[in-house]
DNA sequence: TGCAGGCTTGTAAGCGCTTACATAGACGGA
DNA sequence: TCCGTCTATGTAAGCGCTTACAAGCCTGCA
């Protein structure tokens, strides 16, 4: 029957002590299904609640417990599928062990640095992916805080989860090698983030214990789609051009594929092309392509799952946590079109 | 110089009032900036607060000011480019106004409303999302705390921000027929959401004011990619099937284009496709996918913009605010084939 | 010299909830 | 019948912050 209109106090522990006749102890007693009640009391109080439809204030439980039931992502930016999916897996684990999930973008803010301390103060943990904040300030809060580091270096004194990188890298680039590819580059800022650091160092460790004649230079371009175009305005300068592009995620590789075959250069003959993440794209272009596949939903889950053990007061992990990923090759690299009947649809 | 190790005591206000030789007062009237201040005294505070790293306990605040400066989305999953674009625009919005952004994925949960109530109680205000929650349950919401509807039909006493539906449907629709399309069926199960739904309306409305013969059923399938292997099956099992493909969302349009041509069903030629929201795949595959541009990202913009203002204390819009869809028009419904340079990298 | 009035600062009362501790019944054994 | 033990409930002290109000100080004018 509840009669909170607007102006109408609104409802608190003790309204519905009041209603139920009894104190406010006993009232969050029974909530909190903390020490013993009687049947009868207890059936009076939870009648009471309904009646008001109560629920109580975070903000007073918190202040009160010291504790938020909450965690903090902190991210770069969220387009693209990446992050979807990644927030997908994080959400769910955190719904999982009664977390909420506090979200900050750092991309276009005036001043991460405070929105994130700002929401530390809110929360009582935080995931902070790359890209975001510098490691000493990263560092500064695991001192305050636990704190997982998501797909970026490991901090001392803090959790990491990352997939793993420059082992796929090399061997991605070792395949390209196999099918007779000798004129590789790497497409992509390798200075841009600790992932695509990592995957050039695997791309180049396969070239240099290989007979292929190119040191394995890198394009540096943004991350983005549309720096494709630009790509393959260079590329397709030279005379001696590449023979194979390694592109530090699937728009990239998409987007420069696309400009090449409108320019009139056929993949994968001409010109070898793969990239990295396994977007939806990837598997619907033609010729398909070649990629690396990042569990990113359980990277999520991993970091909420790591964060609420080191809330509930587990210690810091010693060794960062790498998951493994996995070569999807279609036919952008020179293998034999497939039917590519694997769609990870079923993947969680 | 922070002496904050585990184990102490972390630092408050009363920290710093002592540190800073003031009354606890003071210091929250220079961190508040409310209120007179000596600039002496307000050096000496900023300089306790920045030698203990203080950081102002957000619950507690908010106990005191009865404000919490977050809003909560509450959104039915989040996979695919839909979301992660939308919540661009929200999460953006919503800093630009200081204010935090708390996630609730209802998909999985086993209690969405609860989930939503315990949100409700950590937030000023509520975007709610289709498909999360009933019309009364957001109704009982609206009356509690301001609620914006996303996405959803309108409710009253709830504000209400989308995309337009029905008659970028029924443009879609007429531009088949225009191509000679007789036989269209849309794909997609119009129960399953107010959006699909509303373009169900759309494409029957084109279709029973012309010519075409079918009446324009729906072949009832699920939202997500994996329906399009079924829909082909069904479809070419007919003798007379369809020549058009209304689908109500791009993955399940290209799942079905790329399921029917391995068929080899020829898209356009035998059978025209059009999906809606422009996902990034659409402008990648061959052919080209027609489909409905969202502005997804404004979209997300407007709830958190029209939710900072009701929470502001602005009254309820009297009719809900409905953004311009735009017909993009590429070879898989039988236009011809074109450069499609326009995409949408400049979107926001 | 005295005092009104404007600044600056301190005091203390909440905000709504949890929880240690006190208290009052109920029950059973001697 | 009395008392010790439990058990169910109430009392009240915080949690850390804001803010109305009181109080003290200084200035300038009569």
């Amino acid at each position: 029957m509840a009669t909170s209109g607007p102006g109408t106090r609104p409802t608190t522990i003790y309204s519905v002590a009041q209603l139920a006749g009894v104190s406010i102890a006993t009232v969050s007693r029974v909530l909190q299904g903390t020490g013993a009640t009687s049947p009868q009391i207890r059936a009076q109080v939870l009648q009471a609640v309904e009646d008001l439809e109560y629920v109580p204030r975070r903000s007073a439980r918190s202040l009160a417990v010291q504790r938020h039931d909450a965690q903090g992502l902190v991210v770069h930016d969220l387009t693209g599928p990446y992050y979807s999916e990644l927030l997908m897996g994080y959400e769910s684990a955190a719904a999982k062990f009664g977390q909420s999930v506090i979200i900050v973008v750092t991309g276009q803010r005036e001043d991460p640095e405070w929105a994130v301390r700002e929401l530390a103060s809110r929360v009582d943990g935080l995931v902070l992916a790359n890209s975001t904040l510098p490691d000493d300030e990263a560092r500064a809060l695991g001192r305050r805080t636990p704190v997982v580091m998501l797909a970026r270096t490991a901090v001392p004194g803090c959790d990491s989860v990352s997939a793993e990188n420059a082992q796929s890298a090399r061997e991605l680039t070792e395949h390209l090698i196999a099918h007779g590819r000798r004129r590789l580059f790497f497409v992509g800022d390798p200075e841009g983030s600790p992932d695509v650091q990592e995957r050039y160092r695997g791309f180049t460790a396969a070239l240099s214990s290989s007979d292929a004649s190119e040191v394995g230079s890198a394009i540096r371009v943004d991350f983005r789609e549309h720096s494709g175009a630009e790509v393959a305005a260079q590329v397709m300068g030279h005379v001696n051009g590449p023979d194979a592009l390694v592109c530090a995620n699937d728009e990239l590789a998409l987007s420069t594929m696309k400009a090449l075959q409108r320019g009139g250069v056929k993949v994968p003959d001409d010109i070898a092309i793969v990239g990295w993440d396994d977007v939806m794209t990837a598997r619907y272009v033609s010729p398909g392509l070649t990629t690396v596949r990042q569990p990113l939903f359980e990277l999520g889950r991993l970091a909420a799952t790591r964060l609420h053990e080191r809330i509930a007061g587990a210690p810091v992990a010693p060794e960062p946590r790498i998951l493994p990923t996995e070569l999807v090759l279609r036919s952008s690299c020179g293998c034999p079109e497939t039917d590519d009947r694997d769609v990870p649809w079923v993947t969680s």
